[in-house]
DNA sequence: CCACGTTCGGAACGTATATTCTATCTTGAC
DNA sequence: GTCAAGATAGAATATACGTTCCGAACGTGG
């Protein structure tokens, strides 16, 4: 008797089931759980030889571990990692590509939504790719110990700053909007000290006030975290953190969709620090 | 000699060429270009054997079409299904689930920023099947004939319409924005006329002067596009057309990712309707 | 109707595969 | 230190795989 009982059905619970007994596995067979869980495509893909080679192990042992876990062989634990990812992708790629099959048949409007939906997905896409968690805690816990934030944002960008400060006003955190109501700004920000913060988003073509105001609290050491799309940017030479972010675009024009979800995760973050303590 | 120069690298180059030359293939190869193309999941995973007699064809027939394609063989262009799911996956939902199992070890913020990504996903991805094409197409026609374009939307709503009409502006569309300063809204709004349009925004719990604004309008026969989260809203029983939409939150708080994205959609759509004429 | 080139089906081939088996090694208790 | 139980490495094996090959079928132009 190798195997215990029936095998999982589907890869969470194969994945659930690895986690379990991860302690308890001999030596070897950890290596393959650890490597298993790490690369799941490679088992996907990959043969029993390439795996083992890759994973540091005899193929052998692929096999002993797919019995422990109560297979025939590997064979039917590579089943599991390969219908993992079948089943993902029947969504929403397909449709999108069979939307754009019926190209001509559909109209301009419908075409131009759909490049705007794709440009929103992927536009979070890259911002779960982009942002370093560490880096965000960063930011959190300056704007957070922040006793005034100041909220610099221009044009495209600005929507973004009046949507934050909607909600730290529901959140009872004291930000104040600049680039509201034209010339008051530069004497708004006149009253930011090193205990306030500010928070920045800037976008190309950048916003030469917001540069501007941004320098001038950076001189004056009030703590900036900034978000805009290059390193190059004029905002990104005189933050304390900053975040790269490019927004997927259809003609120019961006959707905000992943700035959007990063200015409330950040919100929504630094209230609940300042909350906790 | 029997494959054509160099075989196609990634699968999108391959699907182009299979639709290419679809027309002049010998019957059974264009029996498994139409099977490929309609279960490229099965030639991912599938050995040679199998997907013949899915397809109902020789095994060798595989590799004739293969080598059609350019490839060595049948394996060769197996490969490039396979690097499709593989590049499909890589980044979003892996990502996702490696913080999750970080879990305690995560800083909160970080949870807060993937929770965010996560509402921000399914936001967009709702969008794309809760909005009928003719119903855009409609309100982009309602739209793009109206002389002045009045934007509604308060609160939580307003950096939507703040940016569709920074978009207009630069799209050069007449439009005003309603909600901006205290008091003079009405007075704006009493100039509408049959020849305008609207373009309300509200979600739940709905602004008491939007949904009033919005019901002045369609009493006066302003034709009216509105973007609301519910069928029983107050805006969805005056609007000539209106779109559910239903933005998942976290902790109560929208990204407003699906909604900026379908707000500029319809905005650079209207341009584009007038651009045409 | 015939010759020719192309396409197809199916068997044959060599290879690579997953699995099994066994000798060796490790582990831990007494 | 010894022994037993389990785990591992690596060779052995039988299988299944992708590919090749060749004769038959098909369609075409003369």
């Amino acid at each position: 008797m190798t195997g215990s009982g029936l095998p999982p059905q589907d890869f969470e619970a194969l994945r659930m089931a690895i986690l379990e007994r991860k302690a308890e596995l001999p030596k070897r067979l950890t290596q393959v759980a650890a490597y298993a869980l790490d690369h799941p495509d490679e088992i996907a893909f990959g043969t029993a030889a390439s795996i083992a080679s890759s994973a540091q192990v005899q193929p052998s042992t692929l096999v002993r571990f797919a019995q422990h876990f109560g297979f025939d062989g590997f064979s039917g634990l590579q089943q599991l990692f390969r219908l993992r990812l079948r089943e993902r992708n029947s969504s929403y790629e397909d449709r999108l590509r069979s939307l754009e099959e019926g190209g001509p048949a559909l109209s301009e409007s419908a075409g131009i939504l759909n490049k705007f939906i794709s440009a929103a997905h992927s536009s979070v896409d890259s911002l779960a790719n982009a942002v370093d968690p560490e880096n965000f805690d960063r930011a959190v816990s300056i704007l957070a110990r922040a006793e005034t934030i100041y909220l610099i944002a221009k044009r495209r960008s600005y929507p973004i700053s009046n949507y934050m400060a909607y909600a730290f006003g529901k959140l009872k955190v004291r930000c104040q909007l600049v680039g509201t109501a034209a010339g008051i700004d530069d004497d708004l920000l006149a009253f930011a000290s090193e205990k306030d913060a500010a928070f920045a988003v800037s976008f190309s073509p950048y916003a030469s006030e917001s540069a501007a105001q941004a320098r001038a609290l950076a001189g004056r050491n009030v703590p900036l975290v900034s978000l805009t799309d290059s390193a190059f940017s004029p905002l990104a030479e005189c933050s304390t953190v900053w975040f790269e972010l490019v927004e997927a675009d259809h003609a120019g024009f961006r959707s905000l969709s992943g700035s959007m979800a990063f200015a409330m995760a950040l919100t929504v973050s630094v209230a609940e620090k300042r909350r906790r303590g």
